[in-house]
DNA sequence: AAAATTTGGTTTATAAAATAAACTACTTTA
DNA sequence: TAAAGTAGTTTATTTTATAAACCAAATTTT
């Protein structure tokens, strides 16, 4: 059989995406400064990202307060945590031989 | 130590590029036709797309005929090869626990 | 205590990319 | 010889990513 490359869910194929998550992934959960400081993204990128992310479920927005300051914290869904699996083994089609 | 995300390079970093360059990979030279199917591709996005990677060097196209039809085929480069496997290492980096 | 700066973001505008639709040129089949 | 098929390219549209501008509250400086 010819090769057949598995489809990528687009919402975790973007750069910084992918960041966000593998991150929370690991983490379980992180604040809105610290995603920034790891990703090395702007918070304008950064606020849009996460809202297509929470907007699909694969994770939570708690915004709340440390202190008097803002704080935004994000956290992985189980469903966030899926998609991820997915589009990790989906990859894997594009790179058979490594 | 926070986890760093290594840049992906943008031109390998699309679904449809992707999979013309991993295809290359394996078979080392496909015609357009081949690759079309293999992907799946609609033939507009696959010109445009393999145009992409010939200009940055990464797959060479040469157009022919076989017989009395055109025939386009390609075939990837050295440099095309290590722009794969940089961009696989770099991949990596958002799976590192898997 | 007013003014300026910093923090933690959001919103809007611009640039780049992917996709789809329309078209070209030629060939084969009915 | 007209219709349909092959092998693509070009152009237009939509989507996405990125950057720039902005806002409110808190903190620091003078």
């Amino acid at each position: 059989m010819s090769p057949t490359f598995k489809k990528l869910d687009p919402l975790l194929h973007s750069e910084l995406r992918l960041a966000i998550m593998s991150l929370l992934e690991e983490t379980e959960e992180a604040d809105f400064v610290y995603i920034k400081e790891v990703t090395g993204a702007t918070s304008g990128n950064l606020s849009v990202q996460i809202d297509k992310l929470a907007e699909a479920g694969y994770i939570q927005i708690e915004k709340g307060f440390s202190g008097k300051k803002p704080r935004t914290v994000c956290r992985i869904t189980p469903e966030g945590k899926a998609a991820f699996e997915r589009y990790f083994d989906a990859l894997k089609s594009y790179f058979l031989h490594k």
